[in-house]
RNA sequence: GUCCCCAUCGUCUAGUGGCCUAGGACUUAGGAUUUUCGAUCCUACAACGGGGGUUCGAUUCCCCCUGGGGACGCCA
């Protein structure tokens, strides 16, 4: 049988790393058993909605490489695929419940139900609904309709257990009893979440639900709306939650946690993808490092594992810089350049900016770090990042190092790496100083750091009069 | 309050009764290399939440406790 499979987003806002994550997940299974990956948008909710994220959401996911067969924008035999134009759809469906008697209307207002909800937990009772509806006679519904009353509809949950196989989670089981009588449609004539997601689900024929952890104690009700249709049940896999350093559910106030803003920092997605992939899974070789290929053969819910993982940006950073390292240097050129362009830097010569890629290369765990790590070779002036760099010029043993350096500097006409290194071979001899001591001030007075690239490089991409000239400023410093 | 789930180094994890003196990765600390820095390589620190069972033998199976997470909405 084809597996159907979907990521189904509420365009409220970025795409977020969970979000990525359960995204990542989807597709990854649909590509392991070539299998179909639909993108579907959930707007139901009208307030939070807006247009404006559906297309930052095609973005984020197309950067992730997550290509949808089926979707808003490229159709499918399933037409549509977002919500807020399928109204007509759930509409049937629920009158199809009403009259079944599965559903009925619930005129209960907001407020009434806040107030119920209120007093229950004050007697620390279960906080469900009442049911109060339900017992409505015809002539009341009527009258209350006459009214311009306009009614929810709530399903009617019968009694008995509900049990479910979860590929990841095992067997599970609810009591019915426990579960109460949920609204499905909305007064305005909106669906709700539950609703919605089940009559699409079975109309789009999914095989598995992918989603997270906080969706499976929504499980049973939509067991009993699939049952109610008489819609053949998906498999479900319910993965585990994504927790900030604090172990609760990962969210703003622990930091970025918007796919865009990664890319805008110059994370590559393929790094993204193996870290997010390595959250609650591993591979069964141990290995960390994976490719997307490898990622999708290896694809397992039985290696998923069914606690939560802490979102560790260290790892990530590791990850992403590895990544970077791997790149060839073309392809970290063309990767960086719109960087350096935002920055304002002059990088008509390419030759040299290609020199300066290779040499920062290793030093970068972000792609927007190029900024910073090839400011020295763009710019007039040494700055000091700060006080002990300072102090490592001042040195008077420092100062003897450039008064040397310099008559050095004078005696070559073009310099390179490897006359730099015999420079400080002259160096060492006549001052007598040697190792950091010796090669700590030279980098100081010409990036203004106490950590860097190889300096002989820096020296060469830099040149001769810039090296002189910073020498000099270091010396009157 | 009710329901559901989870529990191995600081973090991500391996481990499905003996191979565990619990393995790997990130982080941290040392060392090697580099006459400097980074990258790289090597080494080290560091964990089975507690209590009961079952068993010849429990990290692994069962129960209780504790701790954590999630859900209980006319949000998704």
């Amino acid at each position: 049988m084809e597996t159907r499979v979907r990521f189904a987003p509420s365009p409220t806002g970025h795409l977020h790393i969970g979000n990525a994550r359960t995204a990542i997940l989807n597709w990854l299974f649909a590509k392991h058993t070539h299998g179909t990956f639909i993108l579907r948008i959930e707007d139901t909710d009208l307030a939070r909605s807006a247009d404006e994220y559906i297309g930052q959401i095609y973005e984020d996911l197309k950067w992730l490489g997550l290509h949808w067969d089926e979707g808003p924008d490229v159709g499918g035999p399933h037409q549509y695929y977002r919500q807020s134009e399928r109204l007509d759809i759930y509409q049937q469906y629920a009158q199809q419940l009403l009259a079944s008697k599965k559903a009925y209307y619930c005129f209960c207002t907001p407020e009434e139900l806040e107030q119920m909800r209120g007093e229950s937990l004050a007697r620390r009772e279960d906080v469900q609904y009442n049911r109060k509806c339900l017992y409505l006679s015809e002539e009341q519904q009527r009258s209350l309709l006459a009214q311009g009353r306009k009614p929810a509809i709530r399903f009617h949950v019968p009694s008995g257990d509900i049990v479910f196989f979860d590929l990841v989670k095992g067997d599970l089981r609810f009591e019915g009893d426990s579960i109460g009588d949920f609204v499905i449609m909305r007064s305005e004539g909106i669906p709700t979440y539950n609703f919605a997601a089940v009559v699409d689900d079975g109309l789009m024929k999914i095989t598995h639900v992918i989603r997270g952890d906080d969706h499976v104690s929504n499980t049973p009700k939509q067991i009993l709306l699939y049952r109610a249709f008489g819609f053949e049940l998906p498999q479900f896999a319910h993965i585990p939650m994504i927790l900030g350093p604090d172990r609760t559910r990962l969210s703003k106030r622990h930091g970025a946690t918007s796919i865009d803003h990664y890319r805008y920092r110059g994370y590559l997605p393929e790094a993204i993808i193996n870290f997010l992939s390595l959250l609650s899974w591993s591979s069964v070789s141990g290995d960390e490092i994976l490719s997307i290929q490898q990622l999708i053969d290896e694809f397992d819910f039985r290696r998923i594992s069914k606690s939560a993982a802490v979102f560790d940006i260290e790892k990530l950073n590791w990850m992403n810089g590895y990544y970077i390292r791997q790149l060839d240097n073309d392809r970290l050129l063309s990767l960086v350049t719109p960087f350096l362009k935002q920055a304002n830097y002059d990088i008509s010569d390419q030759l040299r900016l290609k020199k300066v890629i290779a040499l920062i290369k290793d030093h970068m765990e972000q792609l927007d770090q190029v900024v910073e790590q090839a400011a020295i070779f763009y710019r007039d002036q040494v700055s000091f990042a700060d006080n002990e760099a300072r102090a490592v010029v001042r040195k008077e043993s420092s100062q003897k190092i450039f008064w040397s350096f310099l008559r050095e500097l004078h005696s070559i006409a073009e310099l390179d790496a490897n006359i730099f290194r015999d420079m400080m071979k002259t160096v060492q001899k006549e001052t007598g100083i040697m190792g950091r001591d010796l090669w700590q001030p030279i980098r100081v007075a010409l990036t203004g750091h106490l950590h860097g690239p190889e300096l002989p490089l820096i020296a060469e991409i830099l040149g001769r009069d810039k090296c002189e000239k910073f020498i000099r400023a270091a010396i009157s410093n």
